[in-house]
RNA sequence: GGGGAGAUAGCCAAGUGGCCAACGGCAACAGACUGUAAAUCUGUCCUCUUCGGAGUUCGAAGGUUCGAAUCCUUCUCUCCCCA
């Protein structure tokens, strides 16, 4: 029971309550409370899209922005072509030019979207460390910055020693250098003294403030946010059929939707208060209404809402939630037969899609071979016969328990589509053409 | 270089001549219960299958045997101890 909002919340106290803290360099609050401040993150141009991870650093910066200060975000251009050993217990393949930059484009829209880029004292800033390496000559490099940082000083980071074992080549071993540099690079030309970014980044970052202390005696700061997991220990953002992307062509805004609203109760107290800008009040009071009639599930229906609607709009989240309530609603099974064509198609953007001739239904296909060879709901008819035998499988959300069922043209939506469920959240649609 | 231990399904792990497609556990998937939650219980979990079965597995290759994950030979790799 705090008072109202009297005085805004400082950018580390805004954090802190969020939990989005793990480290921070002594230093660092007093020179957030001096005024206005440039910090920057770093993406990696691994693909050509964010994933829900990367989302994590993203609020940081929307935060910071927030905070009156100025938000930069690096695009590794540069340090894409080396790979950055952190994490990685092995040595990674190098990508080609051309992917890179496809992915950094990629990226690129999505960040435009993500921060505010309105012309402004603080506006987001996009920079790319290509354009600082590119006529940076090899010889140059290695005189001039590699010269102040000891090989003893880069072998006593965690991302080297733990690949100290196995190997690692002189590549990503000379990782860190170029990411620090890029942090002496902005510190000197654009008066950045802050790298933030996920925890395992503080290594990197502090090679960066090592650098600008030995190459300048400057002195710059760091802050990295804890890795996130699920409340079971499992990684965050992925799902069974993989990551969860930004990208509405890799990840359907439905899906993504439906990832969110997926959180268990005590994941979704987490991901509310990292995944939303929401105040401390508004997420206390959605807690206590989610506390006080927990099936209305209203923490995972707005933290759902709040990210979808961010990310992919507010029209997809219509469109998303239209669809949840379909495929998950009460609704009378009748419902769906009485959708019109148009909402119908909409609602199942985001499913797998089958085309059968319908000639062919109409002589009647047996069940399994619709969904295993007509359709791959199922990779082998064994399969599809076990899951039908056990009750998983819906044919227009009715159960089908014989697994001799032959489908005709009986019971098709609008006449030609039939919405097949497997298990209780997989959908797909057959169309009868 | 010397000595020892080991390699079994996605992972951990039992099995040391037939009863082994291989005990357990984890993960995964499904069902029930619920709230599209968690926990719990149940089922599935090498591949295919007309659910009767069929095929291919126990580091690799050969061999012994009616029969091998299990015994023998060679090879490859991993770990530990001594130098």
């Amino acid at each position: 029971m705090s008072g109202q909002s009297t005085k805004p919340l400082s950018f580390i106290e805004e954090l802190t309550w969020r939990g989005m803290v793990q480290d921070i360099m002594p230093g660092t609050s007093e020179l957030l409370a001096s005024g206005p401040v440039r910090g920057y993150i770093g993406f990696d141009p691994t693909s050509d899209s964010l994933g829900v991870g990367n989302l994590v650093q993203v609020m940081i910066l929307l935060h910071f922005q927030r905070c009156g200060h100025q938000p930069v975000a690096l695009m590794g251009g540069a340090t894409g072509m080396v790979g950055d050993p952190s994490g990685k217990s092995a040595e990674r393949n190098l990508l080609s030019e051309e992917q890179l930059r496809a992915n950094l484009e990629g990226q690129r829209k999505q960040l435009e979207k993500l921060l505010d880029f309105t012309p402004g004292p603080n506006q987001a800033l996009l920079v790319n460390n290509y354009d600082w390496f590119k006529e940076f000559r090899f010889l140059d490099f290695i005189r001039d910055v590699g010269k102040h940082i000891t090989v003893n000083y880069m072998m006593a980071k965690d991302s080297v020693q733990k690949r100290l074992e196995t190997g690692i080549s002189f590549t990503e071993f000379s990782y860190q250098l170029v990411q620090g540099y890029d942090f002496y690079h902005l510190w000197k030309h654009h008066g950045i003294s802050l790298q933030m970014g996920g925890s395992d980044q503080w290594g990197n970052i502090t090679t960066g403030t090592e650098l600008i202390r030995r190459m300048e005696g400057g002195e710059a700061f760091a802050l990295t946010t804890p890795l996130i997991k699920k409340a079971d220990g499992t990684k965050f953002g992925k799902t069974e059929s993989g990551n969860v992307w930004l990208d509405s062509s890799k990840t359907s805004p439905y899906a993504f939707y439906q990832f969110w609203l997926n959180a268990s109760d005590e994941d979704a107290k987490t991901f509310i208060r990292i995944f939303t800008i929401k105040s401390r009040e508004e997420v206390e009071s959605l807690e206590a209404e989610h506390a006080a009639a927990p099936h209305q599930r209203a923490l995972q229906k707005e933290l759902a809402r709040d990210v979808t609607e961010r990310v992919h709009g507010r029209a997809e989240y219509d469109k998303a939630l239209e669809a949840s309530d379909i495929l998950f609603g009460n609704a009378p099974v009748d419902a769906l037969s009485r959708i019109d064509e148009p909402t119908l198609l909409a609602v199942f953007e985001g499913v797998p899609q089958f085309t059968v001739p319908k000639s062919d239904l109409e002589s009647g296909i047996p069940l399994v071979e619709l969904l295993c060879d007509r359709a791959s709901v199922f990779p082998s008819r064994g399969e599809a016969r076990k899951l039908v035998l056990a009750g998983g499988v819906s044919i227009n959300k009715q159960k089908v328990v014989d697994p001799a069922f032959v489908q005709t043209t009986d019971g098709l939506l609008q006449g030609r589509y039939l919405l097949v469920q497997k298990g209780k959240k997989n959908y797909y649609l057959i169309i009868a053409d």
